[in-house]
Order: C-alpha cells, then structure tokens, then sequence
DNA sequence: GTCTATAAATAGATAGAC
DNA sequence: GTCTATCTATTTATAGAC
C-alpha cells in the first residue's frame, strides 16, 4: 500500500496527527513547568482531555512521551536555526541562537529532562528521530562554533564540545528561572544578563 | 538543666550524632549520584545499615533529610571560605570557590535539588538552619563580589545577584557532567574550561 | 481507538513490640 | 531508639467492553 491513499484514510490520519500533538504540546508544557519525575501519565491524560488508556496508546510509556516531546523541541530548534541568514557571522547566529533558547525558556515552553534517570536515558538513546536530531543539531552548531573560532570570535582554547555542552545548558540554566522569580528584571534583562555572562564571562574586558 | 551533663548523657549524645552524621553522610551521597526524586528513603536505611522506622525517630520526611544533606553541605562551604587569605584579591577568592564547587563535584560529593519541587521547597524555606547558612554564604560572597566589581574586576554591569546565581549555577551545572562522561578531559582539564568559560567567557578576548 | 475499572508495583510514613 | 510488619497513597500500566 505505498503512496496509495484514499481521503477517508487521509483524514483519519490528520485526525489521529491532531491528536498526538495535543498531546505532545501537553507534555511539553508540562515538562517544562514540573520536570519529567513530577509529571504524571494521568495529569497529562487529563489535560489532553482523554483517558489515560487511549493515551497509552499512542505512546507507550511515560518516557516515551517525553521522548516525543524532546523530538518536537529538537525540530523547533532546528527549523530556527534554518531561519538565521548565511549572511551573519557564525558568532551572531550562535548567540541568536541562545537567545532564542532564552525566550523559549522564559515564555515556559523549553522541556528538561533529569539527566540522571536511566530508564529515560535509556529511551531516549534507543529513539532514532531523537538521537538523530540532536546529532543534525550538534553538527549545525559545531559547524558554527568551529567558524567563529576560526574568525577569532570564539575562546580557541575552550575544545568545540565544551562550546556545545555550554550553549546546550542555556536551555536548563537556573539563573533564568531565580532571576525571574526575583521579579527586579524584565525578560529582555534577564536575556540580555544571560548573554553578556555567557559570552563575554563575568570578569570585566 | 542548663550546663549539666554527665558523661553517660555525653557519650549517649555522641553516638546519637555519629549517627545522625553517617546517615547524612548516606543522603549528601545519594543526592548528589541520583537526585532528590530518584532517592529512596529504603535505600537511605539501607545504606546506613538501619531501619527505615529508625530513620524516621531522626529525621520526620524525606524532605527533612534533604534539608539536613543541604545544611552539611553549606556548612562545608562555609567552612571552606573561611580557610581563604584575606590577602588574595576577591575575584581570587570566588574564582577558588569555585574551583572547589567544582572539586567537589567531580568527586561525587556535591549534593543537588530540584529546584521545582514544592514540599521540598517550602521545607527549606521554613528550616533556620539552612536559610540562615544560605544568607551567611550569600552575604559573604555578595560582598567579595561587590569588591571584585569595585576593584574592576567583575564586570560592573551584571547585578551582584545575578553574579551570584551565576556562581551558585556551578554547583549544578550539567556540562561538567557531560565532558565527565566524554572521558575525554581530565577533572583538572575540566575544572579549567568551565572557569574559563564562567569568568572569561566563550568569546574571544 | 476510546472508555471504565483495575492490576501491579513502588515509596513515604507509621503501629506496636522489645 | 531500634526493629518487623503494615498501612496508605500514588503512579505506571493494562484488561476488556464497546
């Protein structure tokens, strides 16, 4: 039955796609707003707004669906780095880039994962479209990491993978949240701060 | 019975508190290898070598032993700034203690919370001792950060506080992890890339 | 595929004897 | 205070009807 499709299939398909991302968007919202160990299967069924069986349907675990809900981030941040013009310094795009992760952060939409749980590690690392999108990302990011370091932009002694894990942890940095609970800055301060210790460190230049 | 003690109430007192401290010895331990959510109080009994109902005639939840694991923990710190030369520059003296934030991570020893987690949360608010060793560090540390600023050291233009976080972030901070498990770096190496990478920034200077 | 109802396992906490 | 045994609640996951 390849490329065989006939509209009622069609739409049953778009109706069950409708589904799971509801349901993915579901996770992500809540994986980044308790984590994955505070997140239950019922919470989640619940605010989807079907019963917890037919969700376990569709997924079939509770790390499989934060596995998914990884996937989807990982797209989104690949589709926006498609967006960044060649034109810009690979230095510019890298710092766009965790300005983005910032905001993503902040509007409470970047899902975490406790890097501690082996049963979702282990998941996770057997998930091809996860395993591979992190691989497509590491390799944009590395590519551009690699650039600036050449053009003298980036510290050539810090070794690209300490690069890479660095920007990667902007996206489960605590600064942002107790910075934002502080409630004495705006977003945009709160990225701006981030940025400036990131890139430029905290000593003075 | 103030000021009175017989040497039988002292000895008493004595294995009570080697007690007490082998059993947080067992949580900071555990706190740091798996994380709050993942540590069980069964495994804490069993560590220790008692049971579980015993734990509980010395510490009242899981909570409490987190707390007690986290005041240890800041004890340790506190201990540790007390031990730097009042002769070094301030900078010196956070960028040390962060050297030994990150010692003493890499040696298993630095226990770590979920920041999200309520019931834990609200017991750490309302513990003195860890909200009065919390202020006692923090104090210290704001003060050496507003020397490094006057000095010229620390950029001038980050708030102390969010230098502050910046530094506390060390403490659990994933990319040593990661380039731990990489292999590739030794704990020295990594000790001075994330310095590098916290003080001077990813750029170029 | 979706539902209700329930299984199965885990973990925090406690009762009560000694 | 320490123990064994148990309670209670929660949570992941599934059986079986429709």
């Amino acid at each position: 039955m390849i490329a065989v499709s006939t509209g009622k299939i069609s739409f049953k398909e778009q109706m069950l796609q409708a589904r799971e991302d509801a349901i993915i968007h579901t996770v992500n919202r809540l994986l980044a707003e308790k984590g994955f160990d505070a997140m239950t299967v019922d919470e989640v069924a619940a605010a989807v707004g079907i019963a917890k069986a037919s969700l376990y349907k569709h997924f079939p675990s509770k790390e499989d669906l934060a596995a998914a809900a990884m996937v989807r981030a990982l797209e989104r941040a690949t589709s926006y780095l498609a967006s960044l013009s060649d034109d810009q310094a690979a230095i510019d795009k890298l710092r766009e880039v965790v300005r983005w992760t910032l905001q993503v952060k902040l509007a409470g939409e970047m899902p975490s994962l406790p890097s501690q749980n082996s049963s979702l590690r282990s998941t996770l690392l057997s998930n091809r479209q996860y395993m591979d999108g992190l691989m497509a990302l590491s390799d944009r990011l590395g590519g551009w990491i690699g650039q600036a370091q050449e053009a003298g932009h980036l510290n050539r002694h810090l070794p690209p993978i300490a690069v890479l894990y660095t920007l990667y942890a902007r996206a489960c940095d605590p600064v942002v949240e107790f910075l934002k609970v502080g409630g004495q800055h705006s977003d945009e301060d709160i990225m701006r701060l981030v940025l400036t210790s990131c890139f430029d460190g905290l000593s003075a230049r």
